[in-house]
RNA sequence: UGUCUGGUGCAUUCG
């Protein structure tokens, strides 16, 4: 019952009054025991104060507790958070040696490092090790594998993972269809994905709005925008609701193909369902609306926008910026950078590529390559789409030498030229 | 009583 109200604490993120409640049940006789230390562990660890865990982990050796997997496990679980590799792997060994068998939370802790990390050749090794230790992965070491490879489009790893999961008895539950769907939308498999649609309710488990607005994304951007409708409509026939996401999705698909006009007008019914847009729905209509070249409806938004008292983010200026430097006027969009570091948001590496193309597009080749190398200075690396841009305008201006300088000049930074 | 993952929408070059 200790245990219980020391969990129950920590789940409401008041981690502070524990120290008094423990000190208070001690006086009554009531002191903590290994438990109580690994949720504790647990609960710094997830707050990545990694250093607090290994205090506690020391403390409950010396109260003559031995820490058992599921201290170790939540420590590793910190140095996953903290994308702390090394530490986590060293960790791992110092387990094997202290002969504490990992189970499949270990792994999945470890798979979940190099899933966020973007190493599948791990990925997959870890999986191996889950079998070679005689256990078995688990609904979370599915949900790791599929996502993972789904958002890479690796839709045979996927379609190995799922029916391996369902070969072992576990069913695939809302989540894990739906991250296949938008795997199979990633390489552009509608059909596929529609067919899993009609899987997934055989199975008794109808889709929800995040299924549907997953399928919606896909039939955007492949700009099948009337099935897209169809789609939306279906959503409200079947009392799936649309959503926030559901409209900004549909409204992204009509900007970008060339129809503002009808995502004003789903943004209206947005608001006359009570549906709230945030900062994602005003930055789609904003950048469609600039790349009509409508500044007028373009700022009308932004004021709509602050009046309902959302700020704009850095995504925001960076739509500005872009369209500005589009059109080559490299000047404004310098004003605008100015007012958003003044507003305390810093340059990244989009704007920065958008300055660069700006300065070309204004004629001004030059200028574009000493900002390149002065961009190192705010802390942002040019990439390759910051070389490729100057490039190409290289190319456009038949100055090849230079263009070819240039790609020397990236190899020699070590950014791989494509 | 304690440990692990999760699904949808926005900006940069070329495509």
């Amino acid at each position: 019952s200790l245990n219980i109200m020391v969990n129950a604490l920590c789940k409401d993120g008041k981690l502070h009054e524990v120290d008094g409640f423990l000190v208070d049940m001690e006086k009554k006789g009531i002191l903590p025991d290994n438990v109580t230390y690994n949720t504790l562990i647990n609960e710094r660890c997830r707050n990545l104060e990694l250093d607090k865990g290994f205090e506690l982990l020391d403390l409950m050796k010396q109260k003559g507790w031995k820490p058992d997997l599921v201290a170790y496990n939540s420590i590793l679980n910190g140095f996953c958070k903290t994308e702390e590799i090394s530490k986590a792997e060293k960790l791992f060994d110092e387990m094997l040696e202290l002969g504490l068998a990992p189970n499949t939370s270990t792994f999945n802790i470890l798979m979940g490092i190099y899933c966020k990390i973007g190493d599948s050749d791990k990925v997959t090794k870890v999986l191996e090790e889950i079998l070679q230790h005689g256990l078995v992965p688990d609904m979370v070491s599915f949900s790791n594998l599929i996502n993972f490879f789904a958002k890479r489009g690796d839709m045979n790893r996927v379609l190995i993972y799922f029916k391996e999961m369902k070969k072992v008895g576990l069913a695939p539950d809302i989540v894990i269809y739906t991250m296949v769907i938008r795997g199979f939308c990633n390489v552009g498999a509608i059909s596929k994905a529609i067919k899993m649609r009609e899987e997934m309710v055989m199975r008794g488990i109808p889709p929800d709005t995040v299924t549907y607005n997953t399928i919606l994304g896909g039939f955007c951007r492949r700009r099948m925008l009337t099935d897209a409708r169809q789609l939306f409509d279906e959503m409200m026939e079947r009392g799936v609701s649309p959503d926030f996401c559901s409209f900004t999705t549909l409204i992204h698909g009509y900007c970008k193909g060339g129809h503002v006009d009808e995502a004003l007008n789903l943004f209206d019914k947005m608001l006359q369902l009570y549906l709230k847009p945030d900062i994602v729905t005003y930055n789609t209509l904003i950048d469609g609306l600039c790349r009509e070249g409508d500044l007028t409806k373009a700022s009308d938004l932004w004021e709509h926008m602050s009046a309902r008292g959302i700020s704009p983010n850095r995504i925001t200026y960076s739509i500005l910026i872009n369209s500005y430097c589009d059109k080559g006027q490299i000047e404004e969009a310098l004003g605008f950078r100015d007012e958003m570091v003044q507003n305390g948001i810093l340059v990244n590496i989009v704007i920065c590529n958008s300055l660069v193309k700006g300065y070309c597009r204004s004629g001004n080749t030059k200028k574009a390559q000493e900002f390149l190398e002065n961009m190192q200075k705010d802390n942002v690396i040019p990439d390759s789409i910051t070389y490729n841009t100057i490039i190409h305008q290289y190319v456009k201006d038949e100055r090849i030498s230079e263009a070819l300088d240039l790609v020397k000049k990236m190899e020699l930074k070590g950014v791989e030229p494509d």
